[in-house]
DNA sequence: CGTGTCGCGTAC
DNA sequence: GACGTACGCGACACGG
């Protein structure tokens, strides 16, 4: 720290040029009932950003009054040609007063005067009482104001400026930066200056002359005929233009030292404002202070005493129901250490049990059968817990709640569902974002994660309940309680036991893709004529479009595209684009597959432990990630070696277990199609049957190409078909397209009603629902934008079909797992890739399983066509795969 | 130097 | 302007 003294700072707010820019600057945001909010949101993140980082004692924001001001008493044409101000701007004003009343700072308007004029004299007042100023504008004119008691802050630049960067900007000190702004203008106040003098000129004949009179007055001085007549001619514009551009330093406002004072945030009503005004965000970051104190968390019992635990687990007994939170080093439940658990068994009575002790002293009551246990991420819980030989047995889960609930968001983090249905923020980690990795809380305040987690467990304990109720409502009880709970705990398993790899195959992999790789960019660089990075589309669209000028086929958002579609069509007329097809495949495998899987094998296990994401996805599918053992390759000579580095244990194989044709099995139940059903019931390749009615032949005439069109369109209709979809997956032409979408519907009129009715009713309701009663509400259909109802319609159509394949393998997951846990213990199930379960068996046990497997997979529901599973046995994933 | 976005490509 | 659902790579632009 310099030797500076602390003097006090006055903050003065340029409020309405600061709500112009937020408005025009920012994208359309509105609320769920269309309040638009951008203005009011960009202004309230830079109230609170000024607050929480320069902190200012004092502090006032100036707004304009409405009506004639002096300016225009003097100049009938100022600020003229402005159109009034925007309806959606206008309906943000009342917002933004509220938003200045609950940050309780004070308002400065005056009629007649602008916000520049009151900042200006306020400015003046203040720095003449010794305090230091600062004034928050991006606006240029300001910059007269400048001293060195006043500067500027521009909270879009977050920069600070003073009176050198005024030299830089106007070449003169601010005194006379209206002497400039006489000559140039400004034509966003409609200033005219002196028509035909820009910027350069007018801070050349100032810099010169000092001042617009002077120049005037010694106008022979002044080099060249043509401006020397441009000055003469518009003298008085340039004298009026100068007194425009001046901020009035006297208008009848006092600055009175205790008026200005930031006064103490008023915490509910900033709370009840965010909440109407949807700013999640906003509300996200009330939990940190704010302005010295916004909101003090209150802190909770830590139970270090044994006897205080004792008592407490004797209430929990006593209540037969119990939230907790597992206070975890690290994010990452499979390797982390339970560092407490906060406990929640009643309203106000939430505790942390600490350490090892606080653990062994709740462990019975964990493991009570008769004591209910809410959890948020049960998942993560019972691997945690695991840790520690805590079995628990989930009896609610927030997260998976939450989740059901609304589908569509990232992942429903409990401080996210806090805020939704307690209005309340936690303070935990940012809204549906994970944290990073390696971004350890290292060395937490025992008493801060003590205080979440205590915090966590309350709020669990609250949601329960008005979770439950709302799932009940839904129709969504069975699927919660049945399968998604349960679920949990089948996944925890899997993500334990882990999917053996043998990273010496991929070391082997690896070094041969390098060795190929080496060689494919020798050809690729020879043919091209030089050498660039063939992994960047940007480099790639340079040699390909313009070295070589062959002809762009589509573009993406920022350039000429270089997709699989566009080589394989470039690749007729020149050598390049095959090899930077063959590159691009390879390089692909070695960098997401074969360099990156051994990196996440766990040292302790020798295995892969993905994690199965059971909150992901908009259908009820699972996700997984860390590694995605979802997207494996499977095709190809490459993808299938891959498949090869996928292992049992020796002494055990892979069992790989897959419903034949699942989504078009289900289309035909939930559509009744008659002829579909009658194809599936008869046992037919659907492909060729559904080939047998578009093209009206019979099956022995049905070639390979039209088995080939059918396949493409069964795909397209459950993926909500369309004739642009289905012509570019097929290389034909729209008509072409929508003749064969015609064709189909023709002969699957059940398919065709089933598919309107689903879109009607989503209209109708705003969801749509799978078998299990799974909801996905499609907000898409209500939007203006045809584009997007159209992705809605597509929504609508294929979630109830992909949604009710994950309904139907979930519960077979369940059914199979509670089978080999009674029959077969010598068998795991590993993995599950949407229409297939991989188990890893004891050699002996392999006909038993694959007995069980399919039984059970096959039986889980019974639906209008019977359900086929393919089984494949192998060593490998490659072998094993049906 | 990390972070977010884009283009692209795997899977079902 | 992209027929559904995911995850994750490398390149690149951007802001500390």
């Amino acid at each position: 720290m310099g030797l500076m003294t602390e003097r006090p700072v006055l903050y003065l707010i340029d409020g309405s040029a600061y709500l112009y820019r937020a408005f025009f600057a920012l994208p359309d945001l509105s609320t769920t009932t269309g309040v638009p909010t951008n203005a009011v949101y960009g202004f309230t993140t830079m109230l609170q950003k000024i607050i929480r980082e320069r902190r200012p004692q004092y502090l006032a924001v100036a707004f304009d009054e409405k009506g004639p001001t002096l300016r225009h008493a003097e100049f009938k044409e100022y600020k003229a040609h402005r159109p009034p101000m925007p309806d959606a701007l206008s309906r943000q004003i009342p917002y933004i007063h509220r938003v200045v009343e609950a940050f309780a700072i004070p308002v400065v308007k005056l009629a007649g005067y602008e916000a520049d004029d009151l900042i200006g004299t306020l400015a003046a007042q203040a720095s003449s009482q010794g305090l230091e100023v600062v004034i928050v504008t991006g606006d240029k004119d300001m910059f007269q104001l400048l001293s060195p008691a006043v500067r500027i802050y521009d909270p879009v630049k977050d920069k600070f400026l003073t009176e050198e960067d005024c030299l830089d900007r106007f070449g003169v000190e601010p005194a006379r930066v209206v002497e400039v702004m006489g000559l140039m203008g400004d034509a966003t106040d409609n200033i005219p200056g002196v028509k035909g003098i820009g910027e350069k000129t007018a801070k050349k004949l100032i810099a010169e002359f000092g001042t617009i009179e002077n120049l005037l007055a010694h106008l022979s001085e002044v080099k060249g005929d043509k401006l020397r007549g441009l000055l003469e001619a518009h003298a008085d514009e340039a004298r009026q233009s100068r007194k425009l551009a001046t901020i009035v330093t006297d208008c009848p406002v006092t600055f009175e030292r205790e008026r200005f004072r930031l006064g103490d945030v008023r915490t509910d009503e900033l709370i009840a404002l965010y909440r109407e005004l949807e700013f999640w965000g906003l509300l996200n970051m009330l939990h940190k202070p704010i302005g010295g104190e916004l909101r003090h968390e209150e802190r909770m019992a830590v139970l270090d005493d044994p006897a205080d635990r004792s008592r407490l687990v004797q209430a929990i007994r006593d209540a037969a129901e119990v939230a907790i939170h597992c206070d975890l080093v690290g994010d990452d439940p499979f390797g982390a250490a339970v560092r407490g658990i906060g406990v929640c068994a009643g309203p106000g009575q939430a505790s942390y049990f600490p350490g090892e002790d606080g653990l062994a002293d709740l462990r019975p009551v964990l493991e009570d059968p008769t004591v209910q246990v809410y959890v948020h991420d049960a998942k993560a819980a019972w691997l945690a817990l695991r840790r520690i030989g805590v079995r628990l047995t989930p009896r609610f889960d927030t997260m998976l709640a939450g989740y059901l609930l609304n589908p569509n968001r990232r992942s429903p983090a409990l401080e996210t569902l806090a805020q939704e249905y307690l209005a309340e923020s936690l303070g935990h980690a940012p809204l549906e974002k994970k944290p990073k990795k390696g971004d350890l809380f290292e060395h937490p305040d025992p008493g801060e994660t003590a205080t979440r987690a205590a915090r966590a467990a309350s709020a669990i304990a609250r949601l329960r309940a008005i979770l439950a109720e709302k799932l009940e409502a839904a129709g969504m009880r069975d699927l919660f309680e049945r399968v998604e709970l349960p679920l949990t705990v089948v996944l925890g398993e899997m993500e334990a036991t882990g999917f053996r790899v043998d990273t010496d195959v991929l070391a082997r992999l690896s070094k041969e893709l390098e060795s190929q790789l080496d060689r494919i960019l020798d050809e690729i660089y020879r043919k091209a004529g030089t050498e660039f990075n063939v992994n960047s589309p940007k480099q790639l669209s340079e040699v390909l479009f313009e070295k070589l000028k062959l002809p762009p086929v589509k573009k993406t958002k920022t350039g000429y595209s270089t997709d699989e579609e566009v080589l394989t069509q470039l690749a007729l007329q020149h050598d390049l684009p095959a090899e930077i097809l063959n590159y691009r495949s390879l390089s692909k495998l070695k960098s997401t597959y074969v360099d990156a899987l051994p990196l996440l094998v766990r040292p302790e296990t020798g295995r892969l432990h993905t994690s199965l994401n059971q909150t992901i996805t908009a259908t009820g599918r699972l996700s997984s990630s860390e590694p995605n053992l979802q997207n494996i390759p499977v095709k190809g000579e490459w993808g299938m070696r891959i498949r090869e580095a996928f292992v049992a244990e020796p002494g055990s194989l892979l069992l790989s277990a897959d419903y034949n044709q699942i989504e078009p099995r289900i289309l035909a139940h939930l559509s009744q199609d008659p002829v579909l059903i009658g194809a599936f019931a008869r046992g037919d390749d659907i492909h060729t049957a559904t080939a047998v009615e578009i093209f009206n032949l019979p099956a022995a005439r049905i070639t390979k190409d039209m088995r080939r069109v059918a396949k493409t369109v069964n795909f397209g209709i459950i993926y909500g078909i369309s004739p642009y979809g289905l012509s570019s997956q097929l290389g034909i032409s729209q008509q072409e397209a929508r003749k064969y979408i015609d064709a189909y519907f023709t002969k699957f009129q059940g398919v065709k009603g089933f598919l309107d009715r689903t879109i009607a009713e989503a209209k109708e309701k705003g969801y749509v629902t799978t078998l299990l009663g799974r909801r996905r509400p499609i907000v898409e259909l209500q939007s203006g934008d045809p584009t997007q109802r159209s992705m809605g319609e597509r929504m609508a159509m294929n979630t109830p079909i992909q949604g009710t394949a994950a309904d139907v393998i979930k519960l077979a997951m369940l059914a199979v797992r509670g089978r080999l846990q009674a029959e077969v213990a010598a068998a795991k199930m590993i993995l599950q890739v949407h229409d297939e379960l991989i188990f890893e068996v004891t050699g002996g046990a392999i006909e038993a399983v694959r007995k069980v497997v399919v039984e059970e997979m096959e039986r889980v529901v019974t639906l209008a066509v019977p359900l086929k599973v393919d089984v494949g046995v192998g060593r490998n994933w490659r072998e094993a795969h049906p």
